[in-house]
DNA sequence: AGAATAAAAGACTTTTTAATCTTCTATTAC
DNA sequence: GTAATAGAAGATTAAAAAGTCTTTTATTCT
């Protein structure tokens, strides 16, 4: 489905919506500790979300990654496609390059709209809302 | 969302279904020419599917590729699976090995229904009634 | 039987993704 | 201003996926 590097931003993301703020960062080293995922990797995503401007980062003593408001209201599509690239929701599963409505390939009617419904489900689900729900109602990070 | 291997094997079966039969059976070289992917790749992922049962094959002359009638009965699902694994249905979005409802990451519940609705829709097509479908209404193999 | 055909099988190479390691730079605290 | 901290950046390695090449085996036709 998507890239482990995918899956680790997201968890990344909310794991930081989550127990991070800019008063309280945290640091690769304990991040990847927590959710269980090689540092150094993790450390490499982290800093192209950064440039994306989809998380905050501060360095020296008492540095480290927080989401600003900004940052949470960034919906999770955004997070997904800044690591998959924008074909993830809408490459078609035969692999054609143009395939859509005009020319569809022989699976297209049949795969359409759960591809797209996902597609708009992550793209109207904002990083701050997902965590809020979590705080509510749980749900593994 | 499926791997090369994945599409390439759909196309295939699904070209078998409509342009093959065991009267006329078609090679992989000329298979892999009509696809437009790799020989010799093509030729691997045909090797197994037909080690699966799910696709046909004659060596010698006037050998070649083809689907029996109880091919054709085999839902579209046994081929991703077979060829991309059981877990590409059902693997979690954030990768975590145990991922259920009983145990849920959080976007399971935002992700479950559009999958599982993916999974059920290609469970439930044949190749053969998929074939049907692209003889009557077109659409690219 | 022998030659030609075409799939089966397996070794091998390339590319991409995943992961690691080292060095550099910015920030804070003293 | 110096030392410690922690992210930024880049080079490097490992593993997996994609693709290539060669040899073997089964089948058909003459």
């Amino acid at each position: 489905m998507f890239s482990k590097a995918c899956s680790y931003a997201l968890r990344a993301c909310l794991y930081l919506a989550v127990h991070a703020s800019e008063s309280s960062k945290i640091g690769v080293k304990s991040l990847a500790a927590e959710l269980n995922v090689p540092v150094h990797f993790l450390g490499k995503i982290l800093q192209d979300l950064a440039r994306q401007g989809l998380i905050s980062s501060v360095k020296g003593p008492q540095g480290g990654f927080f989401l600003s408001a900004k940052n949470l209201d960034q919906p999770l599509a955004r997070v997904v496609v800044s690591v998959d690239g924008p074909a993830v929701f809408t490459s078609c599963v035969l692999g054609f390059d143009e395939c859509g409505s005009a020319n569809p390939c022989s699976l297209h009617n049949q795969v359409f709209a759960y591809r797209e419904g996902l597609k708009r489900q992550m793209e109207e689900s904002t990083i701050g809302e997902m965590a809020a729900r979590v705080k509510r109602k749980g749900g593994k990070i």
